[in-house]
RNA sequence: GCCCCUAUCGUCUAGUGGUUAGGACACCACUCUUUCAAGGUGGCGGCACGGGUUCAAAUCCCGUUGGGGGCACCA
């Protein structure tokens, strides 16, 4: 059996969608899974809609994913010449025909079609045209496209997620190969380049089922034997829309920001459209390319379950060592400037480590350290006025809190065990409820009425800190009182 | 308008003629507990509809409906 070799052909208009991520993703696990190659290659002939930039950031979410290509990315804007080269060729088997039909004339044509109810269908005017009348019109310098002659017939494929999938060839107009400016359109471009790059499996997205019938037909006007094809049906959002802006994030570079981790996004996507056949879901990059395979592939749309998604990223950060998990949080939390520098944060490693793993099992994703975080790193919080109400209220509240921060200031030993024992202790001569000094107590040093355990908290935040808090909620609380 | 794809809990899905239709997210309850999470236990909830084929249909066939895609000198 020959070499498998499967492409991503993103168009760099814009960032990585999450669609074109999971085409690449299926592509990846494909290839590696069968020990073929995955190829990169940029589809960026409308130079109109492309840019360098965008090319970059492409490359630079895949790698993010960890869906390194084989081989030298493959650039089209490059080759343009192939392109050319391959028209001439259908152009002399009589494959193909020139056609100097203005792009105005066939939007007019197009429309009124289209008024009339019927399909909008090229008329073939320059089929017929005689070589005289050809040699007329380039002397007039007219622009002329090139296009491919579509005979009577039907063409059947089998698609590797569809089955067998069949178009008769009179709903096939005959389509543009060349544009006027000498630029090679994208179903030309794609078979010409599928062929040079030796592609056998044609992996991509639902909506190319339809440029398939084309492109098969181009393959065999070449004499070529078409590739496999496989098309995976297109993600929806909840409400069966097709995902856009509109929808929240569609570009990996958004769930990178927002704090989701590549392997979870590279699990999820994974799962959206296809299943292992157990009931696992948690499944690591090497067991999906273990059990990967296109048969698998589901054929109707899947929904982008942003939930699940949260879900998932938060078994994921629960998977990483305290090391892994700090490294990972500390550029979200430079970005909100709670940490200044690389060389400061080396000193505090230690102790940044600590908040990390208080935080952790609350965190569904890497920015929830920060907001949930936040007073680990700066004097510069309210207090939630909600929890005010209910706990700065409490009777005595400040006599009680100045008490204590007496008894805590102290302590010998500022850690968990005998901060715990000290107020419970102290609760108990009160006759109080622990908890009715537990939750001021937290409001006090962070504000919230959530996160992690208190004394672990306390502890980890300083003797200082949370003695100059405790001050200033009890100041707080005579001013409430006013 | 024409062509194509598609249909199992709200969502992701397992299921390929005989299952009490399984799992996960979400949701609810209980539990643990200083809060919130995380964890544990339990629960709610599904074969779109109508015809066939068959002893037997979620599963095969046809239609209806719903959803998606395509019909460019965009990709």
């Amino acid at each position: 059996m020959s070499e498998v070799r499967v492409r991503i052909a993103p168009s760099p208009s814009g960032y990585l969608h999450v669609g074109t991520a999971r085409t690449a993703l299926f592509n990846w696990l494909f290839a590696k899974n069968q020990n073929g190659k995955f190829i990169l290659r940029i589809e960026d002939t409308d130079s109109a809609r492309s840019s360098s930039e965008m090319i970059s950031a492409i490359l630079e979410s895949l790698q993010w994913l960890g869906l390194q290509w084989d081989e030298q990315p493959y650039h089209q804007s490059a080759r343009l010449d192939i392109y050319r080269d391959y028209s001439q060729k259908l152009l002399k088997d009589n494959k193909a025909y020139y056609c100097y039909c203005s792009p105005e004339l066939l939007d007019k044509k197009r429309e009124s079609a289209k008024q009339a109810k019927k399909a909008p269908r090229y008329d073939r005017t320059c089929l017929s045209l005689t070589e005289e009348e050809r040699e007329e019109l380039n002397k007039k310098g007219m622009p002329k496209a090139i296009r491919f002659f579509v005979s009577l017939g039907k063409t059947v494929y089998h698609d590797l997620v569809h089955g067998d999938l069949e178009r008769e060839h009179s709903e096939i107009e005959d389509f543009i190969i060349l544009r006027s400016d000498g630029v090679a359109t994208y179903n030309f471009a794609c078979v010409v380049d599928d062929v040079e790059m030796r592609i056998s499996h044609i992996i991509r997205g639902d909506d190319h089922i339809s440029n398939t019938f084309k492109q098969i037909l181009l393959y065999q006007a070449l004499g070529i034997e078409p590739p496999q094809f496989a098309h995976l049906p297109l993600i929806l959002t909840k409400n069966r829309a097709k995902l856009s802006k509109r929808f929240g994030a569609v570009s990996v570079t958004e769930y990178r920001d927002e704090g989701y981790l590549p392997e979870t996004m590279v699990n999820f996507l994974a799962l959206l459209g296809w299943a292992p056949g157990d009931d696992r879901e948690i499944l690591p990059k090497k067991e999906l390319v273990r059990l990967f395979s296109l048969e698998k592939v589901s054929s109707a749309n899947p929904v982008f379950d942003l939930e699940k998604l949260e879900w998932m990223n938060g078994e994921y950060i629960r998977k990483l060592n305290k090391e892994e998990l700090t490294e990972r949080v500390i550029p979200f939390l430079l970005k909100e400037n709670l940490i200044s520098s690389e060389e400061e944060i080396s000193g505090k490693r230690e102790w940044l480590t600590k908040v990390v793993w208080l935080l952790r099992e609350r965190c569904h994703k890497l920015t929830d350290f920060v907001h949930l975080g936040r007073f680990f790193f700066t004097d510069n919080f309210e207090y939630d006025a909600e929890v005010v109400k209910k706990q700065f209220t409490i009777e005595n509240i400040a006599t009680h809190l100045q008490e204590l921060q007496k008894r805590w200031g102290e302590l010998k030993d500022f850690n968990k065990e005998n901060l715990e024992k000290l107020l419970r202790d102290f609760a108990g001569e009160l006759n109080i409820k622990p908890a009715n000094l537990i939750h001021p107590v937290r409001v006090a040093v962070s504000g919230l009425s959530v996160g992690p355990g208190l004394f672990e908290m306390v502890e980890v935040l300083g003797r200082e800190k949370v003695l100059e808090r405790i001050t200033r909620a009890i100041k707080y609380v005579n001013r409430l009182n006013l």
